[in-house]
DNA sequence: GCATTTCCAGACATTGTGTCCATTATGATA
DNA sequence: TATCATAATGGACACAATGTCTGGAAATGC
């Protein structure tokens, strides 16, 4: 008799390690083309060449296949910020070029991951901000010494739509001013380290 | 015979904008307590007071319906900012407090627009970022004098995700360590004004 | 008041989901 | 290589949501 106690496994069947590859790769292939929402439990397993009835054994739903394809690559970053952060030192944002670097090795898995969400309505609020940053930017001469203007752009817009969000979601404590008066500072001066 | 061109109608029937309304109603009302994804057509007649088939004589579908409610108030923050822009002259970045000011003013719309983006897969890559800089931020103790550190980190981890989307987005003519070393220099000293 | 428009409930076909089962195929192990 | 445990498979099923279409009832505008 044989008792296989749970987590007790130590290697992974090939078939299972097959199957699973095969539908994380065939999800990351599909979002480009039609985006995330759109791609069906069938499209994937149809791509992949996987039966419907497999992908359920393995994964909950969409979401679960997701959340673990994004999980595995995340710790392979994690693996390369650890060994940067001995190297380096004391950087200031240690997990930043890890992470650039993964997305030059991975790109359309992050290209998938961070692409325009097909989302008219998001990207249409993006843009009016990024429009907003720019033009004030321009004709401002903001921001010079080898600094692209597009990246300030971007990098601004970004910020501001985060704290917007994150303003939003919380029960504001902050009035409108103050909210204003903390971005204008990051803005202005950065975290001033 | 009466004629009625395209677009000639000056006047909406009172019916159809009370149904309308109440659907745009409807969808804000959900979004914060189930989610953009699993509000269903069905919730949102229910919660309107509207029969199922009514909504379709007005929007094609779920995203129809949000798209016109969003566009709606786009417009009323787009004047209001005209109008700011005459007042306060010159400030650095002068979209932000009327952005800040119609947020707080339509909380549960703000709320619907930014909270979940209905695609998912953004909302677990940016908390991951969110992690990564909190826990710098907060080892490190870095910026203080009344900066919430819960500001200073939505504000870099959007900056960040913004400024690695446009650069996976892009041609990639930076390198890793070029994007990185402008990421880390806007995140250190702003934008220098 | 009357013509017009909108609202509505219900029926319908369609698509995608998630579960289950019996059967076949394949990797692990000795 | 033989054996056994496990994985993969297609098909059937119930269910939920979508989007279309009807005919009649209700409201609106003029």
């Amino acid at each position: 008799m044989k008792i296989e106690r749970a987590g007790e496994r130590n290697t992974i069947d090939r078939r299972v390690a097959r199957t699973r590859g095969l539908l994380q790769d065939a999800l990351i292939a599909l979002i480009p083309e039609q985006g995330y929402a759109a791609v069906t439990v069938d499209d994937i397993c149809q791509r992949a060449n996987v039966g419907r009835s497999t992908f359920y054994t393995h994964y909950a739903d969409k979401d679960a296949l997701r959340s673990a394809t994004i999980e595995a690559h995340l710790r392979s970053i994690g693996r390369r910020r650890e060994a940067a952060s001995q190297e380096t030192g004391s950087r200031l944002f240690e997990f930043s070029l890890p992470m650039f670097e993964h997305a030059h090795a991975f790109r359309p898995l992050h290209h998938a991951l961070l692409a325009s969400s097909g989302d008219t309505i998001h990207d249409e609020l993006r843009e009016r901000i990024r429009r907003a940053v720019r033009e004030e930017l321009v004709e401002k001469r903001i921001g010079d010494r080898g600094m692209p203007a597009e990246f300030a752009i971007q990098f601004i817009a970004g910020a501001f739509l985060a704290v917007l969000a994150w303003w939003v979601a919380t029960d504001m404590n902050l009035s409108p001013a103050q909210a204003d008066d903390l971005f204008q500072r990051m803005a202005g001066k950065g975290i001033g380290a």
